[in-house]
DNA sequence: CCGAAACATAACTAAGTAGTAATATTATGA
DNA sequence: TCATAATATTACTACTTAGTTATGTTTCGG
């Protein structure tokens, strides 16, 4: 985090997080790992319904998350770039850890 | 991300991300860069008030964002760890180059 | 003990948001 | 041009949540 982060960048900053606070957004960000979706994809993959699926989509569109590319009928999404990874793991980092931890004090108690 | 994620991982995950959603949290923790602070001094230098700011500890302190520390009268909260840097500096480069982007298409539009 | 200071918590309200159902848009082929 | 398929959008509802006010809890000095 830099030294002096004002209010206004704070906003963009949480604004993205909140992106990715959704376990459905989630979802769909991790069926697109391997390559691209179609829309209809993205909606058997995942169970969710087609416009609710849209709309995740152009959230994380508009936030540079995912990019799209239209072919005839089909609009193809793909992950935008690698840094969905790196905040994952992060996180999944954090989760395993917690987990140990959790278990090493069961032990400990029980 | 890990090549199966489960959708209680991923919510595990997304309920992580939440936590940093969230501008005010976000300036307590910048708050926090240097080093400990008390609860009055995160509400002084936050603006915040102060029921608002334990809400917000709490709620770190329960994702394992900050660690506590009582101290008689006083409790001092810190950052757990450096993960929140990293995760930041990942956004900031987003947002970054969103602006240089943007930047870049107003001279050759303008 | 008592009062005050530091922090936490509870109850409430207002604003935001995920999901759905219905409708609109766009592109294709007959 | 028309019907249809894929996707986007709109209007709405139910739920969540940030903030506030008021109150509770803990700790210490006197």
């Amino acid at each position: 985090m830099a030294k002096s982060m004002s209010p206004e960048l704070l906003t963009l900053v949480a604004e993205r997080f909140k992106a990715l606070a959704d376990p459905a957004r989630l979802r769909l960000l991790n069926v697109m790992r391997p390559g691209e979706r179609t829309v209809g994809d993205l909606v058997d993959e995942t169970g969710l319904s087609q416009a609710n699926v849209s709309k995740h989509l152009a959230q994380l569109h508009s936030l540079g998350f995912v990019k799209r590319r239209k072919e005839g009928l089909f609009v193809y999404y793909a992950l935008a770039d690698k840094d969905i990874f790196r905040l994952c793991d992060v996180m999944c980092g954090r989760i395993e850890a917690e987990l140990k931890d959790r278990a090493r004090v069961l032990k400990a108690t029980g």
